[in-house]
DNA sequence: CATTCGCCTGACAACGGTGTCATCCTGCGT
DNA sequence: ACGCAGGATGACACCGTTGTCAGGCGAATG
């Protein structure tokens, strides 16, 4: 059976074209009877009005983009980006939106498919991951006018609207806790430089451990892998003064560091405590357990994908923080010797 | 600036709309040196033929659905859907073509989305993951004539055409391995009974066990997380014949079970060999690293997109397999004791 | 010089909706 | 009986493409 057109409703209802656009989107000029009968025959031939028909006529296409830009070897490993990815979905269906996913090899391409995305007619807004500073992409969508949001701190966003944490605060809380254990030599294997977020925590790092008198808190910067974890991890500890408590900047690279640790003797949590960005099962299964800052990432990507579509509504919007990450103690912290 | 159209090329170069629609499609009825000349045009306003004007006219929309159905906890920590989408992406890229993507609460309502996909005239094609016995998707995909790819066994997919790899080669792979090491009580901790490509390697685990002579190779059901596999981790180990192997049908799974077997006094591989069901940089850093039947997902993920836009052009295609995975042997096997 | 051919034009009909408008039915109240 | 309101109608323009088709124009060919 081929497609049905409102012209098929509206000669199975016996009633006009117009009669029909006027049921199916919920405006005044038929009444109730009609539009019930109307709906019934949509219902029963399992009509959907032809999105591109509609988007071409000025309706909105009911889609939004998003582009990702990290290698497929990181993406596939961090519970990051699907957990955000089923938070946005939550949202999305919720309003009957669709997800327009696209994996982007470099930065121009990443540009490039938001530039596409506009001038194809494609999608009615966009989110923006993996901000870093000075991202051309900010300025490009602000002046494109394409409705954005930006899943990452606000400062970076321009005058786009942001949804992300305060990784300030939990930065000062995971510090402090590790202070209050009795560690002195803190250092903190980090993710990449450029992201605005990865800055976020370098300056919060560096500020709390100056403040609490914690000498050389040094951040080493790394990419969120594991292979680079390990090696930062093994720098760090084959030192002169070797850290007594280490803060990675996501789970993989805490679990490679763990593992590194292990590698060189040094037992966990007796002479390494170890701290993990983001938690995920995986934290939960190793032995010892790993303590980690804890957010719901999908709530994020819930609120991210709320504000998105309220700014396509039309609707005034403004940045907001989720709820910021905690601390979860577990086995792999403990006070230094 | 608002967005142009070919009339505005078609102004620009001096030339007639038609003329424009002939040199971006590539068709014959324009010389060479007007061709290039519009597309110079085109290049410099930054267009793009609206999508939806496009598909409205008949041309395709260049995009194709996937809808994935696992609960959110699953997808994030597993890492295969995200290997699979970097896969599916990095041909469609290729290919110009974009991936809508969509999370289904359950199954009908994942039926619902192709189902509206297909009326809205969203997609040309669309991907299914996660096939099971009798699948309804098949037969509405069949008769709905949307052309489709079956990630999944050939044998539930009906007529439509399917991308698989050999998994009961595979599994006997992994068996005759454990089996060479000496081990005569093999056990498997399964992935959700209801899918297809579960209940396959459930037969094969059998059909091998029985001919190498392995008495009560038992599978137990689980559903891929961490908590399940413990549970079944447990409830082996405390038989009264334990394994002195265990092989997960994911990585997840293997993870949560050597952490089960450890908190049961069990020593990986002394006292008992894991295998897991798909590698991933997880398997590598743990300690001892698992054993693991190692696959390129994403190269599943290219090969059933190029048979999905395959179809979609019309070529005819058939079902292929994939490279079978194959054992990469680490430290959690070793001969019994 | 007439013919053919290739390139291009200009006009127009789809595609399937949205939105507007004048108009024609109803049934209702006065 | 008359007017009036609201429901519904049919007709149409519009969105930005694709595709088709008759015809004009210039250059190469006979």
């Amino acid at each position: 059976m081929k497609r049905p057109t409102i012209a098929d409703i509206a000669r199975e209802a016996g009633v006009s074209k117009g009669a029909v656009s006027y049921a199916l989107n919920g405006r005044p000029g038929v009444s109730a009877a009609t539009r019930e009968r109307i709906l019934a025959v949509a219902e029963r031939l399992q009509f959907h009005a032809d999105s591109n028909a509609r988007a071409l006529a000025g309706a909105k296409t009911r889609v939004v983009g998003l582009t990702l830009r990290r290698p497929p070897s990181t993406l596939g490993v961090e519970p990051f980006f699907m957990e955000l990815i089923s938070g946005l979905e939550l949202e999305l269906s919720r309003q009957s939106y669709a997800l327009l996913l696209q994996m982007a090899p470099g930065r121009d391409e990443e540009l490039a498919f938001y530039r596409r995305w506009f001038s194809e007619g494609r999608v009615d807004g966009v989110l923006v991951c993996d901000v870093n500073v000075g991202d051309p992409r900010v300025s490009t969508l602000q002046e494109l006018g394409l409705p954005a949001v930006v899943i990452g701190p606000p400062g970076v966003s321009g005058s786009l609207t942001s949804v992300w944490s305060d990784d300030e605060q939990s930065m000062v809380e995971a510090v402090e806790y590790l202070a209050a254990l009795g560690h002195r030599r803190i250092a903190r294997v980090g993710g990449i430089p450029q992201l605005a977020h990865t800055a976020i925590r370098t300056a919060a790092f560096a500020g709390v451990c100056a403040r609490l008198g914690i000498a050389d808190a040094v951040t080493v910067p790394a990419d969120y892998t594991g292979e680079a974890a390990a090696r930062a991890t093994r720098k760090l500890l084959g030192g002169a003064h070797p850290p007594t408590a280490l803060l990675y900047d996501n789970d993989v690279m805490a679990v490679a560091g763990l593992t590194a640790a292990r590698e060189l003797g040094v037992s966990v949590p007796a002479e390494l405590s170890i701290v993990a960005w983001d938690d995920s099962p995986i934290c939960r299964l190793l032995h010892p357990p790993l303590t980690a800052l804890t957010r719901d990432i999908g709530a994020y990507g819930e609120l991210a994908a709320r504000t998105l579509l309220a700014a396509i509504a039309g609707e005034p919007v403004t940045s907001t923080h989720g709820a910021p990450a905690h601390l979860t103690p577990r086995g792999s912290t403990a006070p230094p010797r």
